[in-house]
DNA sequence: ATGATAGGTGACTAAAAGGTCACATGTCAA
DNA sequence: TTGACATGTGACCTTTTAGTCACCTATCAT
């Protein structure tokens, strides 16, 4: 399997802005890049680099539309992550396993 | 549901040599920090460097035995960055999409 | 015991990444 | 058309990270 540019996915989600970013488009996609920044503690020059860093990754991809820019999480390259180390054979018991901490937290 | 480590699991696989090493102990588990380094270009202090971010993010898990230090793959972190932007619902969509795409890939 | 082997620590240097700013372009609305 | 708004670029500084080395401890085999 071709993994052309996984270095940069990678790369794109070390940062806890960018992963904070995704969240906020996991949520709701098509914000713009000013309203994304509303929300957090940094210029607009810094979110807009974060955004050009997720979108070389693949993570985000954009739409103009008049004078803003809408922006829009992939989540492909995240599946693509998990294919990697994650064997379809181990996946059912991490994935259980996961399942049953998940439940163990909300009832503690 | 609480994140505790994601910075530094996503730190830790922010590098291609760290990634490597994953990919090595995914083949097989169990290595020593000499066999690991033997297939590196790079020192023996850099890939300890390395063994040593991915134990911290729970990515890398070792054991003693004599003189020598096993080291074994953790899947769980990688589980849980899958978790965080695919939904239930779209996975399914996601991962068939892929599936094609590796066929695709296959055929031609 | 002693030489060889496997692993560990702290300091150091060079490269990469995060963040801000001055400045600039394109679009909307009155 | 003119002022306000949304986004874009390049240079710049600071912080973080990757990698190496001198030096050290622990274990094995003879």
């Amino acid at each position: 399997m071709v993994r052309m540019d996984d270095d940069l996915v990678f790369k794109a989600l070390a940062d806890p802005t960018r992963r904070l970013l995704l969240d906020r488009l996991f949520e709701r996609d098509g914000r713009t890049l000013t309203e994304l920044e509303s929300q957090l503690e940094m210029t607009r020059f810094g979110v807009m680099k974060h955004l050009k860093v997720l979108a070389q990754a693949g993570l985000v991809v954009s739409r103009k539309q008049g004078r803003e820019k809408l922006h829009f999480l992939n989540p492909v390259p995240i599946r693509q992550i998990h294919d990697r180390w994650i064997d379809k054979y181990r996946e059912r018991e991490v994935s259980a396993l996961l399942d049953l901490k998940t439940s163990l937290e909300d009832t503690a």
